[in-house]
DNA sequence: GTCTATAGGCGGATAGAC
DNA sequence: GTCTATCCGCCTATAGAC
């Protein structure tokens, strides 16, 4: 009987995974806008009605897509963090944003899933919030680790800026100075956006592809400079 | 015979723009991947073959929209700019950041349609790349005059990087040091990111809706200052 | 859990009359 | 330029048998 249930179980979940990827394999084709679980019921020789047992929706489906995106996301950043544990801040930086941007251009229709436009008519549940924290997060923690001895310098934020920044600090980052938690969330929107135009091809005709990593690592590490991380070489 | 003439083209680009009305007001209910003719013309009164007449595809319509997105976008910038005529480059810089943040939260589809996700499907005909590049000319034009004089100081480019800025330069922005061509590519990517992590919705619970002008000025700021333009006040 | 069948839609594109 | 008619395809979702 337990044996039953777990083959049962093995079996929904099995089931479940093809259904997944089959989808993602569509959204690659057509964009998550026209993702058709009748589409991935034909494909994958079933037929639409059964798909309705293990995703009550398409929405639902979408959703499960999306944590997944974020979930993989956040595990490369994870990783790419965790084997520069040791090296200088700036390098660990790097390193993440190396891996995030690695991710997108592996992945580019799931990285469109979750930073690109938003699909019309798909209301994000309450699931989702936990999974894009995720990569955020590591940014966070290494900035975290590099500030846990004296603040580094970085400019004095405006004053109409400093209570919202304070807040920001109290919300998501606590123990980092509030300037440099403001300075991290507009940079971690413009990492984004950096990453968002090679995916997107607006680099096309503008900077060579053989000369994108290069690139890259000279902005990615000019954004660092920006939330006062110190460079590789230790700065005195 | 030249009154009819001029009746019957009148008539034609007030269908033209009405279809183009109608369309944009679909792009935002339903997003640009599931814009219709049929629905298109429903909405107009009309039946789906005629519109053939006018457009002769989805696709010819759906570039017209991105031409259009373009040239407003593009001709709020500008004026933006215009105004700020004379100012110190930075202010300047300013007023072109704000008005596009300004025009994308006004238009947010029409936004997404051009910085946003691709249409999957969608191939860019060689029709949108002048469009796409008013936009961003606005900020060379802004930046080119700050450079007239002596050039401003700005870190000098890692070695790897020089020749692609050379050729970026000679291609788009000549008349400008190679180093600031190179932070301005980068930095335009930064600031369209900055943007769309607000119209996208990625700032909801992590930067209070009512300090989110004074946000973006203190980072569309920060940008000006890596591409080497000097602040408002005249920095001796 | 899977099937068939069904309801009640939607789409792009073309031919040929007026 | 607009119409009707048509081809041929697509979709979400549910009911009810097995």
């Amino acid at each position: 009987m337990n044996t039953v249930r777990g083959a049962r179980e093995r079996a929904r979940i099995e089931v479940t995974a093809a259904i997944k990827d089959e989808a993602r394999r569509q959204l690659a084709a057509e964009g998550a806008a026209k993702l058709s679980l009748r589409a991935v019921a034909r494909q994958l020789g079933m037929v639409s009605s059964a798909l309705y047992r293990y995703f009550p929706s398409r929405d639902e489906l979408l959703t499960a897509l999306i944590v997944d995106a974020y979930d993989s996301a956040g595990a490369a950043v994870e990783t790419a963090s965790a084997d520069a544990a040791g090296a200088p801040p700036r390098t660990r930086w790097l390193a993440a944003a190396t891996a995030l941007r690695a991710w997108a251009l592996a992945h580019p229709h799931e990285y469109a899933l979750i930073y690109g436009s938003p699909v019309p008519g798909y209301r994000a549940p309450q699931d989702t919030v936990g999974p894009a924290a995720r990569v955020a997060d590591v940014f966070i923690a290494v900035i975290r680790e590099a500030h846990t001895g004296p603040g580094l310098a970085l400019p004095p934020l405006p004053a109409g800026l400093r209570a919202e920044a304070e807040r920001m600090t109290e919300d998501f980052a606590r123990g980092l100075p509030p300037a440099v938690t403001a300075a991290l969330v507009g940079v971690w929107a413009q990492l984004v956006g950096l990453i968002s135009f090679e995916v997107f091809g607006h680099f096309q005709n503008v900077v060579t592809e053989s000369e994108r990593d290069r690139f890259f690592a000279h902005h990615a590490d000019r954004l660092a400079r920006e939330v006062g991380l110190p460079g590789p070489a230790p700065a005195a």
